[in-house]
DNA sequence: AAATGTGAAGCTATTCACAGCT
DNA sequence: AGCTGTGAATAGCTTCACATTT
């Protein structure tokens, strides 16, 4: 999760299923660990609960790339790193440019983990003419109308959206119109592409909603640490025309008797 | 998706899936941004298509609530909206803490809707003795040392975990410890945490990875933008141990024949 | 006429359990 | 003896298609 996907639909891509796909950087940085306390194998179950999923998932997934392992052995730590790094194309250089140089943005261009596998931060790009310059990251923020030149002379095909929710289609329209075809949208819209375009989404709401959904169910159960104030923003509204009570199928409490203040 | 679960498997929560809990926020924006336009009711078909999903999935999705539409009418936006605040928890009051106050934890701080929606912020926590006291987005830092206290004297169950990779499994454990039943971990880390927490991950370079890998796809078919640069980090390491080529069943060009430069 | 709600079908993902290799 | 790789079984999710309701 946080992490959805938005369009192509979770077919396979050459034999390898989504959630396959979803879990080898996982792998990766489970065994980039390993491979950095210089650990030669590591067996199914070890690399599993290093990387917080089942062994027999493991297994499976790594079925789909070929036999990678040694039986009455394991997997061979450096040759994993290499064979998964292939597979998800970091072996490649690629070119992202971050797009909204707000607070968000500028952690993103902040945040190490980007340089390190295959992707490189090709340009900061901000809409305000004031920020047209300043260096983030180590690098000059430019500006939107400089958006298409940059896409193409980098040759760009990964951009991060990082605007207020309000330019993000504009943005993301702008950068597909350049080449684009793989964005990753931290602004809570949901972005229309045309077919061939992936776009991920990274959004913070969703996932606290998410966890609240599930927060409001212990409350039941447990005794422990429940909501601080149950302070309701407003009454359930009344649906026109609905008759009387009864006739809703909802599983309990439709509608609380007595409006919350 | 951006996004992940972590802990809980992907079980029924009272009957709703766990992928249909995952769209009901998404449901909601849309609901919430028609409500502010005043528009009245909403078909299946309508909000599925501003929602980013298909129109079947919709109503199989709200089955599970119950049934709240009108055939030959639609659904009534104001009475959607509470209905899914309420089964998402949102009518309550989610007190947060979010720990470490870098570049990241502050634009999180920083992030409107955040505060829009059910959860407010309790209180930015940092190790750092040289951040205590520092205002940001409004509230005083504090340090580290008050956690516990802090989260208890707010009955907060819920954190933001924004700290670097090394410190996230300590401060996760304190939280736990302390009472926190949720966690949305923005570290690049698998947590631990015992039966009964739920942890969410949001990972800004699994995200990049996955693009990547169907971004490597397009690049054989179409004669789009490639990557700029097919600069190699290392070459295939050799696996200790193993027989002639031809024994690997990896479905095509295992390790190149010529090392990459 | 229009649009919901839902069984049934189809598809994807996970888990089991064990044959097969080292 | 140990551990991988994988068919088979199970569980979960999506899509279809249409009866049902307004």
């Amino acid at each position: 999760m946080a992490t959805g996907r938005t369009h192509r639909p979770a077919t396979r891509s050459r034999g390898i299923p989504e959630a396959t796909v979803a879990r080898l950087p996982l792998y990766l940085r489970a065994l980039t660990a390993l491979s950095e306390r210089s650990v030669p194998t590591v067996s199914s179950e070890e690399l599993a609960s290093a990387a917080g999923v089942n062994s027999a998932k493991l297994r499976k997934d790594f079925s789909y790339l070929g036999s990678y392992g040694t039986r009455g052995v394991g997997y061979d730590v450096e040759y994993l790193v290499y064979q998964i790094s292939r597979e998800l194309g970091l072996t490649q250089d690629w070119p992202v440019v971050i797009v909204g140089i707000g607070n968000l943005g500028a952690a993103l261009a902040n945040y190490g983990g980007f340089a390190s596998r295959g992707f490189r931060v090709a340009a900061l790009i901000d809409a305000d003419p004031a920020m047209t310059g300043r260096p983030v990251a180590g690098l000059p923020v430019r500006h939107t109308d400089e958006l298409e030149s940059i896409i193409r002379d980098n040759g760009v095909s990964i951009g991060v959206i990082a605007t207020p929710a309000g330019a993000a289609q504009q943005v993301c329209d702008r950068l597909v119109t350049a080449g684009v075809t793989s964005i990753l949208n931290f602004a809570p819209t949901v972005l229309a592409v045309p077919d061939g375009v992936d776009v991920r989404k990274v959004d913070l709401s969703i996932e606290l909603q998410i966890l609240a959904f599930h927060e409001q169910r212990k409350a039941g159960e447990e005794p422990g640490q429940g909501p601080a104030a149950v302070t309701a923003a407003a009454g359930a509204p009344q649906a026109p025309g609905r008759p009387a009570p009864g006739s809703r199928k909802g599983p309990e409490g439709d509608v609380p008797a007595v409006m919350p203040a």
